[in-house]
DNA sequence: GGCAAGCCTGAATACGTTTACAATCATCCT
DNA sequence: AGGATGATTGTAAACGTATTCAGGCTTGCC
């Protein structure tokens, strides 16, 4: 190698030079340094990777970017592994029968560890990342019985915390509006709400729809439900922006009053959902708590590739504003 | 190999098998693939970077990451990367002084080219990745000067339309509430518009702010604007979250009617811009027209390395709602 | 049958590191 | 002085793949 050669020293004396706490001679090292400054050198990563079988990167994929405000949690999973000394290899997962052929991808980079957002993952995959030795966490998604970790929220308190919260205020008539169907937490809160009303006397679910995602398909769904003479009188959406459609739909197209008329409750708390115009009432996600477990998770499956998979449940909270009613009756 | 033993094969051929287009027969390929299969093997991508010199890695800087609705920009980039057979490497630069670091870094992946979205780079920087072949793509800032390709909007023209719309509406008193001034194009804009503006009779800038970024910050500074009696009749805040707190400062904490009394432009036109709540004139970002520059950009320079830099300058729209008043009078 | 022309294949080398091992050297102690 | 100790250093062998080269095989043609 040139800067070997350069600064009169074997290639073994380069490397040990660019390995921080190798056997080196302080002035060793600086000859070798102002030879690498001088051309312009720096390590190839690739060569190292190859010797030690193991990469400093992680494969990150990603699916269903726009919900949940998930750009802070790639941003800050990638700052954080960056402090720990990892490289985010990023894939963006189009299809869910992609999710395969991505992690492969990845694998042939010899990822020391993969973290999947918002996708589950076929058994077979999990096999061979298990096979392999890298650590896989699922965020979003419940590993139960997968073989994966993963860190995710507890559906069922979500749903209780809400069935719970509107039948304090004698909401007798709730409508349900999914997103995606796939987010298991999500069909778990849904599944809780609705056996919690059903069991409350004189309540019931006005309806439940799936595939209501966005500002726009939330103002279509209110409309239609208005029209159809299934009138709630209180929403629940998995996404902030679906219920913020709601509640501009019942205000400026059905002059239907919020939440004097009709309560409506958003999802994942994202930042216009504290904005004055809406006030919307939300259920939190706690990202920084979720990537706390992630980070944890992977690291210390990377120190020890023997331990079992972990499934993190976090309890969110409700935060109240006035697109709900303001205290119980 | 293992799956060169296992397939009765040599190593080679099970690179070849691996290789598109590669000499090797039908029946042999197939025996490889059999063997990989059950053995779950991948190819080695590290192993094929080294001995080629190059990786598929492309290096993707992001900075300002809640500006301009930079997620979808991400995403969008990282798919086509995909589609052209490259992989993306992440890195989140904090502050602009660690640009050269982090481009230091993905350099040591070998990677095949960067692009680098909301930050300039230093001089060295820009020397050592063109001494080394990797092209280099600017997103959101102007490269003229500093030796790099870039691709970002025309601040001038922009500040043109801008001011145009509003002087044609008889509006005299511009409020300009900058967010981060190292957004050249954005900087550019501002300039524009001051000259315009102070070049027209009886018209004049009521205030230009830097530092004002987001919804509480446009939501204060209105407020401020209005107690110090520095009243604007019109304001233009480089991002659509600031132009929505002004807009909502402006009706329930004045009480002052939009666009009546005063007209509000945002900028890059996000999705709660169309929001019926609001309704916010805004400056359309090219999204689409931005992406696809850059990977032309970047694939041309992989095929010819001694391409000069471009600047592409986009010259972007209004997109008008009624935030501002419907016609010139 | 003999020959040329292709197609496949394996052996060997290279890619830029890390690292075990051995060798060198200075230092210090007895 | 002589040996032991420890710090530094160089040598050489890996890591898993791509690729050149030469040789073996098949095929088709005269």
């Amino acid at each position: 190698m040139d800067v070997a050669h350069l600064a009169g020293v074997s290639v073994a004396a380069v490397s040990r030079a660019f390995t921080p706490g190798a056997s080196i001679a302080p002035a060793t090292k600086q000859r070798v340094m102002e030879a690498a400054a001088t051309l312009g050198y720096q390590p190839n990563v690739i060569a190292r990777s190859l010797i030690q079988r193991r990469s400093n990167l992680v494969g990150l994929l990603m699916s269903g970017w726009n919900n949940f405000g998930y750009v802070d949690v790639l941003r800050r999973l990638t700052e954080r592994l960056e402090a720990e000394g990892y490289e985010v290899i990023l894939k963006s997962v189009l299809e869910p029968e992609q999710v395969s052929e991505c992690v492969r991808q990845v694998l042939r980079y010899q990822v020391a560890a993969i973290a999947v957002v918002s996708e589950a993952l076929p058994a077979e995959i999990t096999a061979e990342c298990t096979q392999r030795g890298v650590p896989v966490v699922l965020v979003n998604r419940i590993g139960t019985g997968s073989g994966n970790s993963s860190v995710s929220l507890d559906g069922v308190y979500l749903g209780h915390q809400i069935a719970d919260f509107l039948l304090a205020r004698e909401h007798r008539r709730i409508a349900l509006l999914q997103g995606r169907a796939d987010i298991n937490f999500l069909t778990d809160a849904m599944n809780a709400i609705s056996e919690r009303v059903a069991a409350a006397a004189g309540c019931e679910i006005a309806a439940r729809l799936d595939g209501v995602l966005g500002y726009d398909a939330g103002r279509r769904a209110i409309n239609e439900l208005f029209q159809q003479d299934q009138r709630p009188d209180a929403v629940f959406c998995t996404f902030d922006e679906t219920a913020i459609g709601v509640v501009d739909g019942a205000r400026f197209d059905l002059g239907v009053r919020v939440p004097e008329d009709l309560a409506v409750i958003g999802n994942s708390n994202r930042a216009s959902a504290a904005w004055a115009s809406h006030e919307l009432t939300s259920v939190e996600y706690p990202r920084d708590e979720v990537i706390d477990h992630c980070i944890r998770i992977l690291l210390a499956r990377l120190d020890d590739p023997e331990l079992e998979p972990e499934v993190v449940l976090i309890k969110p909270d409700l935060v109240i504003r006035s697109s709900t009613r303001g205290k119980p009756v």
